[in-house]
DNA sequence: GCAACTGTATTATCCTTATAATACAGTTGC
DNA sequence: GCAACTGTATTATAAGGATAATACAGTTGC
């Protein structure tokens, strides 16, 4: 079984520390992630990452300002969610990569049924190696 | 009647010379911008735009390198196309955020029908006060 | 008690991006 | 000829992001 934490791949657009963000609420989103989960220490987590630790710690200070994450000295950082902070954050991320898909594709001059072919031609191939997601 | 070059953009998050080359690759990709079409020089694009004129040059160079830009010294710069370069620069382009937007999505674990749910919603409101798109 | 962990903090260094301020060489229009 | 444009280049400065190297205070397990 492998852990949440695993894995995780950066791109070398963003800021690190924002990548972090978008990975926490990702999960969160996909309910992977859930009130009262223990996150990584941030020594462990940036040795596991091969970055430094002050990069982590920068993420998990803007989690704590989001309301997110709860910390308390000298015994690690915890998911704080209600229903309602979930729904509120996968809402959030959810719309705001469809309006800038969207945005995207319009500015490309796509029409539509374009974009839905598109994306059913290309749905299934993201899956393999994958973990299983319901279709 | 506006120009193509004016009302852009720009986001907070990358780099302003790599968000105009993908401004221009889109406007290839939608078909707006052709073999042989002048771009505005550098000092003036940079006055139109708000920023540094360096930042309209590093945009160019990057642009004569990936071969969809010729600049003859002294006279202004120009697209060069042929067919396959513009279907290329639109395939990669097209391709890419597609492949990124189903990637996120189903991080979340979002199911297909889902995604194409919220698509179909928020596709007419994207375009509002743009041009007109074929639908 | 002590080692090993926890979060937190500071300092210095490096790279990239972006800007400002120039400067130079060539073309064009009057 | 000369002003106004073209692309190109250099230097200096500033900010943000990331790293390395420490340091300090508190908790936990043996």
């Amino acid at each position: 079984m492998k852990s949440l934490f695993t894995g995780i791949q950066f791109n070398d657009q963003d800021p690190i520390y924002l990548q972090l963000v978008v990975f926490f609420k990702t999960k969160i989103a996909a309910g992977l992630l859930l009130n009262g989960d223990e996150v990584p220490s941030r020594r462990a987590f940036a040795a596991l990452l091969g970055i430094n630790p002050m990069t982590v710690q920068k993420a998990y200070r803007l989690m704590e300002d989001e309301g997110f994450l709860a910390t308390s000295a000298n015994s690690g950082s915890f998911i704080t969610l209600d229903d309602v902070k979930a729904a509120q954050i996968k809402s959030e991320l959810c719309k705001g990569q469809v309006d800038a898909f969207i945005r995207t594709m319009q500015a490309m001059q796509m029409d539509f049924k374009s974009v839905i072919d598109l994306i059913s031609t290309f749905w299934d191939q993201q899956l393999e190696g994958k973990t299983n997601v319901t279709k």
